[in-house]
DNA sequence: TGGCGTTATATTCTGAAGAATACAACGAAA
DNA sequence: TTTCGTTGTATTCTTCAGAATATAACGCCA
């Protein structure tokens, strides 16, 4: 899922909201999932440019240390990627098969065809 | 498009196809799209690699120095990609209009509980 | 005030992908 | 047999993205 400011919504950076929304700071979050807390908050930082509405709300110090929450916008975001991410496969796995239909189609012509003009 | 192999078909690799078969060579079709032989080289064996049949057959020496013609597969790997590609983009157009009513409706319902809670 | 667990940011290191270059092999035609 | 424009391959150079590392900033709490 793409953007004109790039790349938006994927499977990993849904997984990430995920984990955030469950564990509360975006360093659990990316050590629950081997990913670098580097890597998190780029994600997470490009997530929020893109999106009008920021996804993910971070405070740094206090008790604990800080942490990250996922604003409505970033629950919305996963619901919305997951509902279009199994329709998208549904509509591919019906696309093949009649892809694949129409190929043996083909084929069966021209069995036929070879058909008429053996002997 | 991918497959168990790697990438298969995309927009380059077709336009490339198509450029093979009106230019019969190469590096005739990597310079009529600016792209260097070499990496259309790669692409095409990387496509003939993933295909069962051959998409292109290549030619070295002889008059003109050689050649590469499409093949049946390849001709018809063409049509395909365009037909599964429109329908893709008809299909993504149409849930991203499904999505953004819905997102419309929301905002509308929260707007009427606003006018209720009004006073 | 010092310790803590975060978020935030800069910097360096490294590996992999792509570009650029060079050259061998091919086979018809002159 | 030389020339020509291809295909086919190896090798080096360059660039860029990601990993790794280091360090600052924050604000509560003991």
């Amino acid at each position: 899922m793409v953007s004109q400011k790039g790349p938006y919504l994927g499977e990993g950076r849904v997984q990430l909201l995920s984990a955030i929304d469950e564990l509360g700071s975006i360093s659990k979050a990316a050590r629950s999932m081997n990913m670098s807390y580097l890597k998190a908050w780029k994600l997470i930082h490009s997530m929020n440019d893109v999106a009008n509405d920021p996804l993910v709300l971070c405070s740094s110090g206090g008790k604990g240390g800080g942490g990250a929450n996922l604003t409505m916008a970033g629950k919305r975001a996963i619901v919305l990627y997951q509902k279009l991410s199994t329709r998208c496969q549904e509509f591919l796995d019906t696309e093949l098969e009649e892809l694949n239909r129409g190929f043996n189609d083909e084929v069966d012509q021209v069995a036929q065809q070879n058909q008429f003009n053996e002997d």
